[in-house]
DNA sequence: ATTGACTTATGACAACTTGTCATATATAAT
DNA sequence: ATTATATATGACAAGTTGTCATAAGTCAAT
């Protein structure tokens, strides 16, 4: 977490801070990202950086939960502009995200691309169980499918990463969109619809 | 990839830097595993590593890969054990492995919780491609369950990663062994079972 | 206004890291 | 034996990170 020294920044001073670290993790992959770079860049002595955060991971997973809020509001509007149905607004916001993100180099490649367990075990939380800015949970419509109000949270830690990882390799690999969204579809469609041998009537 | 100059090693030299780097990669995460290390432990000369390996992601991957294989063995028998159940398999698998390195330090519990896209993209194909050494599809009962056989690729991309973050946060935090594994069970029930409103008979 | 206690800022530094490359050595082929 | 080819070596340049002694502010109390 960034100390307060960093919190308390006016800011402007903590907007360049910020801003140049996200030009850093857009331009390279976490291992690769230099914490020089980052400074050299706003001319910020070294001692301050430490001043204000731990190390290079502390300062990622500081931008990584201020982007997961971005996300989450996002996505969030899409469930209402999908009669708060998950299963349509996950295969709607995917698209939005790969459409709107295809260009190389940006923060959200990268920060899909490096997540790894950790990551995903901070991320998931951020979306999922804090309301602050709204919570998922409460915009999607418990009706439409056969699942329990305590069930969800299972359900989204399921369909969440399978959607940052489609989100990541797409972006990763461009050329391969098309397979990598049918096989996206074809992911949502077999946990919508289950696996279990129904009775014929 | 490591060069043949690596491959064509006698298996005495080959095994100890595979041990070495074994060692390194099992103390310490992926970021912070030196290279340097490695090769001072067992006084190989550093412009040899680079002739056998292009860089740390290079033998990194191949410990991946070559950890995976043993890894599909061992599930392939396990679901065999389970008369070719997967769900059943799934988590008897589970706590095989969680049981099974629940000492600290551990190469496993670091590939799992290193694991990003790219790797679970490595690891996938290798674990449901290959043929080599036996083929998981081909030890999964498709009548148990409703599904087609070109869906089974499917349904594992989706429960692989799943049991992967499963077993890597429940190593990584030994205390909430119990939560996670309740977690994951229902995660796995979630699937099964499916979401679509079923008519009533 | 001066003192002193405390907080925040700074950049030189030690201790690492990695990948390269000129040079040395081994192996094979004529 | 000589040449050509493949492999091995370690010093090196160029970078990285985190620390710490020192400097510079801040601010209440005398």
């Amino acid at each position: 977490m960034p100390s307060n020294k960093f919190l308390n920044l006016e800011d402007d001073k903590k907007q360049e801070i910020i801003e140049a670290a996200k030009l850093e993790f857009a331009t390279h992959k976490y291992e690769d990202a230099s914490i020089n770079k980052i400074i050299k860049n706003i001319h910020m002595p070294r001692g301050s950086f430490y001043l204000y955060f731990e190390n290079k991971q502390d300062l990622y997973l500081y931008l990584l939960k201020t982007y997961i809020r971005e996300f989450k509001a996002q996505f969030i509007e899409v469930l209402n502009q999908n009669k708060q149905d998950l299963f349509k607004s996950l295969i709607h916001f995917y698209d939005y995200i790969v459409d709107n993100n295809n260009c190389g180099g940006n923060l959200i490649n990268n920060i899909f691309i490096n997540m790894n367990s950790n990551q995903v075990d901070i991320a998931i939380p951020e979306l999922v169980d804090s309301e602050f800015d709204g919570s998922i949970v409460k915009n999607i419509d418990l009706t439409r499918y056969n699942i329990k109000e305590e069930e969800i949270e299972i359900l989204l830690s399921i369909v969440i990463p399978i959607f940052f990882h489609a989100v990541a390799i797409s972006l990763e690999h461009p050329l391969k969109k098309d397979d990598i969204r049918v096989h996206y579809l074809k992911q949502i469609n077999i946990i919508k619809r289950g696996l279990e041998r129904k009775e014929i009537c």
